[in-house]
RNA sequence: GCGGACGUGGUGGAAUUGGUAUACACAACAGACUUAAAAUCUGUCGAGCGUAAGCUCAUGCGGGUUCAAGUCCCGCCGUCCGCACCA
């Protein structure tokens, strides 16, 4: 028999698949509906064997819904907006629509060249104006609504550049083109208010709405909702102490006459309060630093973190002390301020009280400034006489003291009676807190959705109208220099207002991309139609069934998606507010980096390993291995699934892709593990040739009896059994491992009929099907089968071939294992207690000594415990 | 810094969720076939002691709960993901 030829094989099937229209969805037809989809791609330029292993998970599901019945839909897309476009247009002068679209031409051929069961025929690309039109529609819907509003938020601005920075380009506070230091800048933005759904979004992360969802990702969401409860309260400006003098030397500055607003989720602890701390772009900061110039400088200096809470956090706590001291309310301590950088002004009222005994930060701070540390919660079981606070902070409950009317009581308890007391006081009111905020939306740069908004000096900001939709990118722009070039583009701009007739400009900023790819899951139920979503078509598909993608989304674009669902069922374009109704987090392909003398980075491809020390493949120079990172474009670790394609074919791509690694863990791409993947390709090759035409002969009425076939029967259901178990819960390794067990069984089967073995070849193909699509059908016109793989029902188990009459027992003493014992599968305890005791294995071991206790867990283990 | 995960042979990993630790595979070694190599097939393969039967030790480290711990609890160490303008 001829070996299996992929190179061959894989373009027939996909074109048959094609010509048979196998993948096209249509949402007629009695079964039930199953929606698969796959995070879509950012055209980058070439995919890579991560995105196989993304894809390929999606596939296998898709194609084992179909074969178990399921209309199926399972679209691809593309997330085509986005800064690379454009910093490629920077370097290359190349168009970001050009690049975009090119790149999208080259990774739309690699993955159909992996045989993936999609329906080509849904595609779109979030900067086809036939997408985005629909997202402005979206935009002005919501914006009616009342879900889009304008304010002013902090970017990272590039004094050198004139430009906004991404996190990601802000190194150390440096921009990573000009390497100025960043600023912080305000301006005018538009934002969508997701903390208005805040409620709604947690509620359903408990109430089963999300029961489909791994626990970790729940757990991420709700930390990131971060609702509290918790106490807004005022701290009054204490009296002056030196009136004497005819100078009040502690007035509250106009507009601050209130004192300063904080938020605390721990009122309990408030005598042990020893100052106050407020965000450097707290106004009352931003007062005193009109006068002072050393405050300017420390304000300034925070502002040279950049915008991202990983850098503030991080950053060495420092403060600058104002010359104004707050009034404890419940004693007559005075309390000193401080502008402190760890203080965010986005989170509660950008003020807090410093409780440095029950917080580490505010341990950490007072500590610095010399401040007292005044404990004031007793843990459970410690003595107050000796009880002190060192290196770290007491943040869990315990017991109140040195707590004044607080005294005794548990820290539940003392929240409620501070909470109480301050209301009663008329300084403030228990309140609901958020972590989220609302969701800033607009970008500052060109490859971006336009925001559909016209700015009119006398109407103020104004709807583009309907009838003008889409607003298009110009066709032009200059990329020669950084900045946005919708800004300053010479006519793009310049419109007329459409309410009053006046000359206006248009909103230049672009949507956020997380925008794009909040709605296109819902999109691809009808893509063609020319309103955004069409209704009965996303009735019918809605939710996805499955979704999989990269934990990296776990917050927020899934939490966007969320929301952006719930607005759109608010303004009737879908019925559901939960888009996935079952979520996938898969792992990452991994793959050490390299790196030359020359700070190159080298692919995989080019770089020689000998003994540990790697090479240049062209000048045999010397390159560093450095860690085994994500693979990623700008590290050029990434290994090209074509070259593996052309050599073993997509089918061995994928399956080494899926097997070894569980799905959700990250896998290290080897070159040793293709090949075994390719020797596995071509044992089931020879396992099916042997019996080729096996179909046509045997009669497939007269099921075979013999020992022998009763047996491999047995190892056939078993797999169907363990597989079909194995791919619905996504171990798609271990479904691949009883692949190969099966096969081994085959392989010694020698003595099974032609019944039972057309059963298991005929099997075999059945259940690599989804894994190795190509070779499954190959192998079932060699075996004779009729019709394609694809549209092949799963086979089912029989559930009288699975059961065992006998099965062996591990027998420890002490909790050692020293035996094992056959038994009846319904053997009772007495009867499995009575041959573990008799078993000479188990009698050396406890002859002499005295039986304590026999624990015989049925169908598991006997644990006998002698002394 | 905060939040979420992960850690088992030389390697990727399995362990029915508290019940026979190391399934399945990769690599390695030995053998068969071959003029030879590749491919393929067969066998061995956690460590230590032992001729063997077997015994002891092993799931990142240190404690604990239990008849029984890779799994549960407490405390460390290391790696990865996210932190709101990367997608």
């Amino acid at each position: 028999m001829s070996r299996y030829n992929p190179k061959e094989a894989e373009p027939k099937w996909q074109a048959r698949w094609e010509a048979a229209g196998a993948f096209t969805a249509d949402t007629g037809g009695g079964k039930p509906k199953y929606y698969v989809l796959e995070m879509f791609p950012y055209p980058s330029g070439r995919i890579h064997i991560g995105h196989v292993r993304n894809y390929a998970m999606g596939d296998v599901i898709a194609r084992y819904k179909k074969a178990a019945g399921f209309n199926v839909l399972h679209p691809m897309g593309w997330d085509a907006f986005g800064m690379p476009a454009e910093n490629a247009a920077m370097q290359t002068g190349s168009h970001p629509r050009d690049w975009t679209y090119s790149n999208i031409d080259i990774m739309r051929g690699q993955l159909k060249q992996m045989g993936l069961s999609i329906d080509w025929s849904r595609e779109f690309a979030t900067c086809d104006p036939d997408y985005y039109v629909h997202q402005q529609r979206l935009f002005l819907d919501f914006w009616k609504q009342g879900f889009a509003y304008r304010k002013e938020s902090s970017v990272n601005w590039d004094p050198v550049d004139n430009t906004v920075l991404a996190n990601e380009q802000v190194i150390d506070g440096k921009g990573w083109r000009s390497g100025a230091t960043v600023e912080r800048r305000k301006l005018s933005q538009w934002f969508f208010k997701i903390t208005d759904a805040a409620d709604d979004l947690l509620a359903a992360l408990d109430d089963g709405r999300l029961a489909g969802w791994p626990d970790n990702v729940r757990t991420m969401q709700r930390n990131w909702i971060g609702r509290s409860n918790g106490l807004a309260m005022q701290f009054r400006f204490a009296a002056a102490t030196n009136a004497e003098e005819g100078a009040d030397n502690n007035a509250p500055p106009p507009g601050f006459e209130d004192g300063i607003e904080i938020f605390t989720t721990r009122p309990d602890t408030l005598f042990g309060a020893s100052f106050i701390a407020i965000a450097p772009d707290h106004p009352l900061a931003t007062h005193f630093a009109q006068s002072d110039s050393d405050l300017r400088d420390f304000i300034s200096g925070c502002q040279k973190l950049g915008t991202s809470e990983e850098a503030i956090e991080k950053a060495e706590k420092r403060g600058r002390k104002l010359n104004i001291e707050m009034a404890h309310p419940f004693d007559d301590r005075r309390l000193p301020v401080y502008v402190a950088n760890f203080v965010l002004m986005q989170y509660g009222t950008g003020a807090i009280f410093g409780c440095p005994s029950g917080d580490q930060r505010d341990l950490d701070f007072a500590r610095k400034y010399g401040l007292a540390i005044p404990p004031v919660v007793l843990p459970p079981e410690a003595d107050p006489a000796t009880f002190t606070i060192e290196a770290e902070a007491y943040t869990g409950p315990g017991t109140l003291f040195n707590s004044g009317f607080l005294d005794g009581m548990t820290t539940e308890d003392a929240i409620a009676a501070a909470t109480a007391k301050i209301e009663e006081m008329g300084l403030g009111k228990g309140v609901t807190q958020y972590r989220l905020r609302d969701w800033g939306v607009s970008r500052q740069r060109y490859w971006g959705c336009p925001i559909p908004a016209i700015h009119c000096d006398k109407c103020g900001i104004v709807a583009v109208p309907e009838a003008d939709l889409p607003v298009k990118l110009p066709a032009e722009a200059d990329f020669s220099e950084p900045g946005n070039p919708l800004d300053r583009h010479p006519t793009w701009k310049h419109v007329d207002c459409p309410e009053c007739g006046a000359k206006a400009q248009r909103e230049t900023d672009t949507f956020d991309t997380f925008v794009d790819s909040s709605w296109y899951f819902a999109r691809f139920a009808a893509p063609n139609r020319d309103k955004p979503i069409e209704k009965a078509a996303a009735d019918y598909w809605m939710p996805v069934d499955q979704y999989i993608g990269g934990v990296e989304h776990a917050i927020l674009h899934l939490l966007y998606a969320r929301y952006f669902t719930r607005m759109m069922k608010a303004c009737g374009y879908l019925s559901v507010d939960e888009p996935f109704a079952n979520l996938f987090t898969q792992g990452m392909v991994v793959h050490a980096t390299f790196c030359d003398e020359a700070g190159e980075w080298l692919l995989p491809e080019d770089v020689i390993i000998e003994k540990g020390a790697a090479r240049r493949a062209d000048n045999g120079k010397p390159v560093a291995i450095g860690p085994i990172e994500k693979m990623s474009k700008s590290k050029k670790n990434v290994v090209s699934p074509e070259a593996i394609a052309e050599t073993y074919g997509a089918d061995a791509a994928r399956w080494f892709m899926l097997s070894d690694s569980p799905p959700e863990r990250d896998v290290e791409w080897t070159d040793a593990g293709v090949e075994g993947a390719w020797k596995l390709i071509n044992r089931i090759w020879e396992a099916i040739s042997s019996g080729a035409g096996i179909l046509k002969t045997v009669d497939l009425s007269k099921p075979a009896a013999s020992d022998a076939d009763k047996s491999l029967r047995q190892a056939t259901h078993s797999a169907i059994a363990g597989l079909t178990d194995d791919i619905e819960n996504f171990r798609f390794n271990k479904a691949i491992a009883r692949i190969y067990e099966f096969l081994n069984v085959l392989k010694s089967a020698a003595g099974a009929g032609a019944w039972a073995k057309a059963e298991a070849l005929a099997t075999l193909k059945q259940l690599a099907a989804p894994f190795t699509p190509h070779l499954a059908e190959e192998c079932w016109e060699t075996l004779g089968g009729d019709g394609l793989v694809c549209n092949a029902p799963w086979p089912k188990a029989d559930p009288a071939l699975l059961a065992r009459d006998k099965i062996v027992l591990g027998v420890q003493v002490n909790g050692k294992r020293r035996s094992e014992i056959e038994v009846a599968a319904d053997a009772d305890n007495a009867a499995v207690e009575k041959a573990a005791l008799s078993e000479a294995g188990v009698k050396r071991h406890i002859d002499g000594k005295t039986i304590r206790k026999v624990v015989v867990v049925p169908g598991r283990i006997v644990n006998i415990v002698v002394s």
